[in-house]
DNA sequence: TGTAACTATGTCAGTTTTGACATATACTCA
DNA sequence: TGAGTATATGTCAAAACTGACATAGTTACA
């Protein structure tokens, strides 16, 4: 089992906290990592709550269904940019956007 | 006179809201580009504060001197990802780093 | 059950971003 | 003035990321 896959089901809803100590990251690389977490769970849930597919996402940032999909599963190469693109074609509102980094 | 080097001129001080008519980004577009420079300057900020220099950030987060300069210039080929990273090599708290994105 | 819509995962060529380096320019301060 | 320190800009090979595609799996509902 590799990094990556770790990674990826870190964002399937593993508890952040063992994050850090499982993937042996120093403090700096674990907040970025949780960071990506938080936006990526805005994305899905302004996604829903938007009633948007994946696809109509998408679309609306002239993406593929598959990135978004992975953007969605915190699959490791998807990137930061991405991923805040991803949280404003949405429809995220910036306080929406705000709220992911505090969380 | 290209659009890189504009939004260089952007970060080093312009005033936004003249940034996506003049060019020409959609509404998406245009709140990266804002969010962006709103954390290059958090960056350069949280730097100053600490009292680094552009090599000791550089060093704190294996990246180069050139690279944080060019962060702080807000050149076109630094991503988000590198961004966020300096802000939290550079001490920024997550405090920090929300207020960013008022700003 | 079937089937249509939606989501997940793997792959890959093309593109973007990276650290490193060279070098130019600015800013102290003696 | 000059030497030392800091920052800016250009370049490039290597690394990371991207959209697109194929295809597998899931969910919802008649």
């Amino acid at each position: 089992m590799n990094t990556e896959k770790l990674k990826r089901l870190q964002a399937a809803g593993w508890k952040m906290g063992s994050a850090k100590d499982f993937l042996q990251l120093s403090d700096e690389e674990a907040r970025l990592v949780e960071l990506k977490l938080s936006l990526v769970c805005a994305v899905k849930k302004s996604r829903i709550k938007r009633k948007l597919s994946q696809i109509d996402l998408a679309q609306r940032m002239k993406s593929s269904q598959s990135r978004i999909a992975k953007i969605e599963a915190a699959d490791p190469s998807v990137s930061l940019d991405l991923i805040v693109r991803a949280l404003i074609a949405s429809g995220a509102t910036t306080r929406d956007i705000q709220a992911a980094f505090t969380a």
